[in-house]
RNA sequence: GGUCCGAUAGCUCAGUCGGUAGAGCAAAUGGCUUUUAACCAUUGGGUCCCAGGUUCGAGUCCUGGUCGGAUCACCA
């Protein structure tokens, strides 16, 4: 194999090129151009992060006032000197802030002073360096500059690097809140230019392989509504919309999507849930429906499959006495990519002992409810030009769908699953439990009491998409044995993807299982409809795509 | 896997009928001590995705390929 050179990495343009001269005379001026911490202040409470200082009270409340009044002025108009002197007074009064952060615009230099603005990831804020008034520190000893060096070296920051500065808080001639600063200390060069700081990143491509520059792209973004000193924290009431109105960033939905997980994690675990880690690598793929990824064991020479489902492990936990127990993590099918198809994916599934399927749809609806309202701020979101409403979950059964969403469609009992997928689903946009599946399709889920044709078993649609299904569990070995081998029988008629009999699951549910009900939520779907995305490669971070080829001309040393 | 669409400067994009490769941003140089998509002046920057073909001449037309997107089929 051959190792790539450094420049085919990176490769010279006059961009980089640029950048690495800056880097050169940088190191000397400055000595360690990559030192190894920068102690950032503490006026705020805790670590200043720029996040963390904008929302912190006491500068908050002036941010609002200079902002209120900046409102109302015109054009060119500028706020009075003295309402800004009684701000920039109460501002002073904090001491001095030691903030870090990558530069976020090209730096805007004027001669003998420059204004700079400094992102933290989510906000930013704008720094102002003057010549003779600000000093750069050496990174190899405690020994500052003199300011005509430290100018020089102001001029060879780039957009993107990383700075650290320290100085005081004031409020600028046109009513923004900057930093006054005295100390800068250079942290780390962006040898490749930032992504275009209107445009951000426009090939999905590269959005996807490479989601640091999309992260990047998505914080140093100028929006046509700039949010002015607000955190992004404020955004968090509102349907997929950040606080400007505008489409969540990058950044944003993966922030919305930790929320989310994080809530889901919350309610289960205040009602009794614990959380498991059952095998990712099993020797027999099964627990539904799907063609899994092979590996081999080399010490025990086997062949393991990435699991498609942690199910089957999750029930045996249930006959070992665990009552409530969920696990949230990643299952692998080895099927197609699509708008809402990634091979490794994220599920919650949760068992629960003594409940059954209706239990377990009342429970899952107060749980999507909440975490949904934690996640995004309002049971109402917005999505592909609908309002999906996640206050009211309706409830019908495979067969009243059909009859309500496509009348005058015939559909025997033999095909009542293929009429409901071409018929029915693609008209399910608001919340639906389709319930009295065909027990036939549904080898894991006890019969019906009332029929036993049906299976005990829901699945959930939103918006097209089936976003979890669950059932009450068949723990009757005897049955579950003679559901598998009918299973197994599909198999032998070419059904690939028909369910393998896992002969320990037999036993361990001999030893005895208790009746209980679980489900199944896809967390990639779930945080699809809460950020507006359509495709779940936006709402993974590395999304799978076909590895980038290297130009074999260039790959090619000599041996 | 099928169908449709796309790839041009570091980034975002134009490029007419086949006739010398364009803009904005970014970069470089100079100016400017409160700017904020800063501004003004000057300069540099191209394997037009790759390989063939048609043609006097191809970014443009044709064939094949690579990568990507949308969509359909299977899957959640």
């Amino acid at each position: 194999m051959s190792i790539p050179q450094f420049e085919e990495i990176v490769e010279p343009n006059d961009q980089t090129e640029a950048r690495h001269e800056h880097l050169e005379k940088l190191r000397g001026l400055v000595g360690n151009v990559y030192p190894n911490k920068f102690k950032r202040s503490h006026v705020s409470g805790s670590e200043d992060t720029i996040t963390a200082l904008l929302s912190y009270p006491p500068i908050a409340a002036v941010s609002t006032e200079i902002g209120e009044i900046v409102a109302k002025l015109g054009e060119r108009e500028r706020p009075p000197a003295e309402i800004k002197d009684a701000l920039n007074a109460r501002l002073k009064e904090l001491g001095n802030v030691r903030i870090a952060g990558r530069v976020a615009v090209p730096p805007r230099v004027m001669g003998k002073a420059a204004f700079v603005h400094l992102s933290d990831g989510i906000s930013r804020i704008q720094i102002y360096c003057r010549k003779e008034d600000f000093v750069f520190v050496r990174n190899d000893s405690r020994d500052s500059l003199d300011p005509q060096d430290s100018w020089t070296a102001f001029g060879l920051l780039d957009h993107g690097d990383f700075i650290g500065v320290e100085g005081y808080l004031f409020i600028t001639n046109t009513g923004e809140l900057s930093v006054h600063v005295e100390q800068l200390q250079f942290l780390a060069k962006a040898m490749l230019p930032m992504p275009d700081k209107m445009h951000g990143i426009a090939d999905p491509e590269i959005r996807q392989r490479q989601r640091y520059a999309d992260l990047i792209a998505s914080s140093l973004q100028v929006r046509s509504e700039p949010p002015t000193g607000a955190p992004a924290a404020a955004s968090a009431s509102g349907v997929a919309k950040s606080a400007g109105g505008q489409d969540l960033t990058t950044r944003e939905v993966f922030e919305r999507r930790a929320r989310v997980i994080s809530s889901l994690r919350r309610f289960l675990e205040d009602h009794g849930y614990i959380e498991v880690e059952t095998p990712m690598l099993t020797p027999k793929a099964t627990g539904a429906a799907a063609k899994p990824f092979e590996t081999h064991h080399n010490a025990l020479d086997i062949t393991l499959y990435a699991r498609i489902a942690p199910e089957l492990y999750l029930k045996r936990l249930l006959v070992g006495g665990f009552e409530k127990v969920y696990e949230l993590n990643r299952n692998f099918r080895n099927e197609g990519i699509s708008y809402k198809h990634n091979p490794e994916f994220t599920m919650l599934e949760f068992y629960c002992a003594y409940m059954d399927v209706n239990g377990m749809m009342d429970f899952c609806e107060e749980l999507l409810k909440e975490s949904v309202l934690n996640a995004a701020g309002t049971l109402q979101l917005e999505y592909e030009g609908n309002t999906l409403d996640f206050s009211n979950f309706e409830r019908i059964s495979m067969r009243d769908a059909i009859g309500k969403y496509a009348p005058g469609v015939e559909a025997r009992d033999n095909e009542i699953v293929s009429v409901f997928d071409t018929h029915v689903e693609p008209k399910l946009i608001q919340p639906t439990f389709i319930i009295d599946f065909p027990k036939s399709i549904s080898p894991l889920s006890k019969a019906s009491p009332e029929n036993p044709i049906f299976a005990e078993r829901f699945e959930l649609y939103i918006n097209r998409m089936e976003v979890a299904n669950g059932f009450s569990e068949l723990n009757d070995p005897r049955e579950q044995y003679d559901r598998f081998v009918d299973q197994m029988a599909e198999r032998e008629r070419g059904d690939e993807e028909a369910m393998v009999l896992d002969e320990d699951y037999i036993r361990a549910l001999s030893y005895g299982m208790p009746p209980a009900a679980g489900i199944g939520i896809g967390i990639d779907r779930l945080t699809m409809l809460l950020t507006n995305k359509h495709s779940i490669r936006d709402v993974i971070l590395f999304p799978h795509m076909r590895p980038e080829r290297r130009d074999p001309d260039l790959s090619e040393p000599p041996a």
